[in-house]
DNA sequence: GATTTGCGCAACTTAAAAGTTGCGCATGGT
DNA sequence: ACCATGCGCAACTTTTAAGTTGCGCAAATC
């Protein structure tokens, strides 16, 4: 249930790379498709495409399809759950440090 | 208001590395620190550090304050809403899609 | 004022991704 | 059967980021 480190690090670090994350962003908008047709739009070839589909997909944010001789990849939205629950834990660190302080103030 | 693309790149790209967002980490626990303290933490050079802290700061996930003749960094938290708010924007898109399509289904 | 401590700048090395190209194989169309 | 299309594998080049080391300067300490 709770996300290990090695998930969420390897979602952080396939949404890290701006190629990646615009692929991730046309899957979502376009819905399944391939690195063919993808390719084109991100200006790089289809064997670079298909390698960060590769990557979004070890991250469990894509998911591979094979139909016929086309591989089609679709996105998984509720991947990014695991985004914002490390950023509400972070947050929580934070807070907690402000709680052992006793204090209402962050600072020094 | 709206955060630009190059905010969200900026935030996103420095979340990717795993040093890096453990030094976030561990600034957000120990509070106000600097790269001479979290080096023996993270096992690197303190140059090492202090690089990865500018890259922090220029996504505005912390904030630098000089304090004599020591650098001190502390986090800032509320800097993690860009990566919720563009998780939320992207399931938008996601879902925006299902609804041109019309159906219940996302597949095909 | 001499010494220690902490930092920034800069040059460098190293390591790892991003991207390319070429090829061979399988699937689908005619 | 033949050709076209799409993909995966693999070797390679290029780029960039991570990390190190050395040095000089400014601020505390004594």
């Amino acid at each position: 249930m709770s996300s290990t480190a090695a998930e969420v690090e390897a979602v952080l670090a396939a949404l890290g790379d701006p190629t990646r994350r615009r692929t991730f962003e046309l899957l979502a908008e376009h819905g399944p498709t391939t690195a063919t047709v993808l390719a084109p739009m991100l200006n790089i070839s289809r064997q670079a495409v298909a390698k960060h589909l590769v990557v979004l997909a070890d991250g469990g944010l894509a998911l591979s399809e094979r139909v016929g001789r086309e591989t089609r990849y679709r996105v998984v939205p509720a991947r990014l759950d695991l985004v914002v629950a490390w950023s509400d834990r972070t947050r929580a660190l934070w807070s907690r440090r402000l709680d052992r302080l006793g204090g209402s103030d962050g600072s020094r």
